[in-house]
DNA sequence: ATCATCAGGTGATATATATCATAAGGGCAC
DNA sequence: GTGCCCTTATGATATATATCACCTGATGAT
């Protein structure tokens, strides 16, 4: 359970603070402390909504969330996946006035809300943090523009062995995972049916690379589905 | 022809200082003038190589260029297209050693280069110049990561047609252009074989979409375009 | 209990795209 | 000039992927 005693500030002991506020001194970050809001999201839940109003910044403590975006003909495009440390309130907050794309809980999840104008004017009036700030956002960004040139690159199988891969390696760090998405999702974000996704993860189960019971994976081969993933 | 006289500070003039030295005064200013280096790259030369140390922050006065990404089976793919008042030191440079990318110009390309550090120093000397940039990185990136999300959704018509309607409606302002890329860039880019692309073009003409004379393109049936690249 | 809905799953078939072959023309080295 | 490489181009065919149809089992509403 969190502390959540009134006057006492628990970004002191945050494990977020030296990835963000590692420049800020004290009386700084008391103010931090005072405006942040922290929120527990529940499995589902919209974190924040394409075409909303920008008005905060937002980061992951703990849990999951795809960012996603609706297409023209109604159905969605998942863009990324994030996990704590990732940046969630990502590119456009600082240059747009709505966002582009939702952000949804695939798992309970708790965030931590601070208002945009705030850290605009903490940009401004602290340049260690601005730069900081500069290095995680380029980061983070740059991840996700790699990977969807990664994805681009590769076919269907090698999508899936990517995306399994990606959930062992990046998000659980186990060879045994339970998947925290639907087949349906790992198509919108690999942009294939959702069909072939499912018959990829038959064939694989088939061939002895993995063993699944529903959303419980078990990554028998590791070395064959990367090198599927790789190219295969 | 470019003043070059010793001793004036030509950024005054520059229709770049607007973008990101807004807020830099004139002493600054005078910093900048002599530490940056103009510099012209003509068709075809590489600004940046994937994999060279990252020491400047660099940026289009004009021209255009390509940023590319070499495939582990030597194929390139292209990530995007930059044009002057789009950042071409783009993520990487604040969160990376070592460039990930190639910029490669694609037509003769005028730039400006400061030092990297320089830059980093500022930032965090200069709150309101941070704040500035983080607001065109973020406005950079997020163009490259939802015109990617675009194309991905697509259908080959749909990505050609794309591409024709970027040159035509963000680079050049004209529906006759001519081509800055061949066939098999815009495939490299689109994700999707030359001879497609190639083929698709081909369509195009045969349908009367548009007028083709080797790299030159005039696009006859704009609405239609449009609507195939939406979607057709 | 019944019905609707949705995720997972499989097969048959249609369609989109890649691959392979071939060719004409331009540019460039020698 | 000749030969070579690259781009554009087109056709035939192979392969990858989408679509459609159908099934099961779980869940949730009434």
């Amino acid at each position: 359970m969190e502390k959540s005693a009134i006057n006492v500030c628990n970004c002191i002991d945050c494990k977020l603070k030296n990835l963000f506020f590692f420049f800020v001194d004290n009386e700084e970050l008391e103010r931090v402390c005072s405006i942040k809001v922290e929120n527990i999201f529940k499995q589902g839940d919209a974190i924040t909504k394409e075409g909303d109003t920008i008005r905060d910044f937002i980061y992951l403590k703990s849990g999951l969330v795809k960012l996603t975006r609706k297409m023209s003909n109604g159905n969605e495009q998942i863009l990324s996946f994030g996990k704590p440390f990732d940046f969630v309130s990502l590119f456009s907050i600082f240059s747009s006035t709505s966002y582009n794309y939702s952000v949804i809980a695939l798992e309970d999840t708790e965030i931590c809300i601070l208002n945009l104008d705030f850290v605009k004017n903490t940009i401004t009036r602290n340049g260690k943090f601005a730069l900081n700030l500069i290095q995680k956002i380029s980061d983070a960004t740059d991840r996700i523009i790699l990977d969807n040139l990664e994805i681009k690159r590769k076919h269907l199988h090698g999508r899936v062995a990517h995306v399994l891969i990606y959930f062992s390696d990046q998000v659980y760090k186990s060879k045994s995972i339970e998947l925290p998405v639907s087949r349906r999702e790992i198509a919108e974000f690999i942009g294939m049916t959702t069909e072939n996704v499912i018959r990829t993860l038959s064939e694989f189960k088939k061939d002895g690379i993995i063993r699944t019971f529903g959303k419980d994976i078990e990554i028998v081969d590791y070395e064959r589905l990367k090198a599927i993933s790789e190219h295969g």
